[in-house]
DNA sequence: GTCTATAGGTGGATAGAC
DNA sequence: GTCTATCCACCTATAGAC
């Protein structure tokens, strides 16, 4: 699912990669609905398992964000998407019951994010202007770009220049949205 | 294709709506991965004719910059993704031609950002360090992400803020490529 | 250029033996 | 829990009449 996408796996595909029958495979997963849901719901905890431990560390928070960031990166270095950005692409053929996870994932995500900018903020440890979760927001959606990016042009590298450049416009002295853009 | 993405519609699905049947597709176009190429074709001719329509008048960088990101918010508009977005996000299940477009369109869009970046530099317009070539990466895959997002949440407010921020940054007095992070 | 009809394959899913 | 066998819907694609 996370090479190929929601509509590109099949339960065919997965029994023959794991010997097993389409059959047994149903007996564990009744549907491809809940077989998505399933997955989504592990990915994400263990996401979350991922931020905990860096909770769990005394970092500051542009080393939090730096650390998030690694996150994302391995997932690519195994040639793999984001579950979510894949998910979030196909979002209006999925399943009701994906979908939710799937929003659950970024919600969660962006949740964790403000709060490392808000006490980065206070810390003076990183700059930006605004309301910490539309910065949380924009480096989630940049990050799920870069990442399908990267994977289209087999370059993993794309997205690490791309990710350097995120946390250096955060981790700045001075930030994006302290400036007032004429629009 | 820009709703369900490549695995997610059928001749069945587009004949139906057009009123014709599955042959009579089958006779404009004789597989789904012509299909698909030429679908990708138009969308890029249709992409470049908007760049070219920006190039013909005499806005300064930044608000060519501010014209371009138009172009995604009106996709984003009819509750649509960027067709290279979608695929992008599928490319490992794609036919080699339908990649091959994908890829151009993208190399398109870089070249062209990359040369109003440039422009704007010398002409103190906009702001960045670094290779305009890498600037141009950064936006081009943030925009697609918040393009995903906010399609998923059905909340086109969610891209638009992201652009503005986006636009904000390399329009700023000082930029983020400027400033060094410490990786 | 559009149609009816159909081929040949694969999709998700189930029944029932072991 | 895993298997064989099978169902039926849908898929892409083609043949051939009009």
């Amino acid at each position: 699912m996370q090479v190929r996408g929601y509509n590109g796996f099949s339960y065919a595909d997965i029994a023959e990669s794991m010997r097993l029958t389409k059959a047994s495979l149903h007996y564990h997963f009744p549907s491809k609905a809940e077989l998505g849901r399933r997955l989504m719901e592990r990915y994400t905890g263990n996401f979350l398992a991922a931020l905990g431990r860096i909770d769990a560390t005394d970092a500051n928070a542009r080393e939090r964000l730096s650390r998030y960031v690694s996150i994302y990166a391995d997932v690519l270095a195994n040639k793999r998407m984001c579950l979510c950005g894949i998910l979030a692409a196909e979002y209006a053929t999925l399943p009701k019951s994906v979908k939710a996870e799937v929003t659950r994932f970024f919600d969660a995500n962006e949740t964790w994010l403000a709060g490392v900018l808000e006490q980065g903020r206070r810390s003076k440890d990183v700059n930006f202007g605004g309301p910490a979760i539309e910065t949380a927001r924009t480096i989630t959606a940049s990050l799920e770009g870069a990442m399908m990016l990267a994977r289209a042009y087999d370059d993993a590298e794309r997205f690490h220049r791309a990710a350097r450049r995120l946390l250096a416009d955060v981790a700045g002295s001075r930030s994006a949205s302290e400036r007032q853009v004429t629009t």
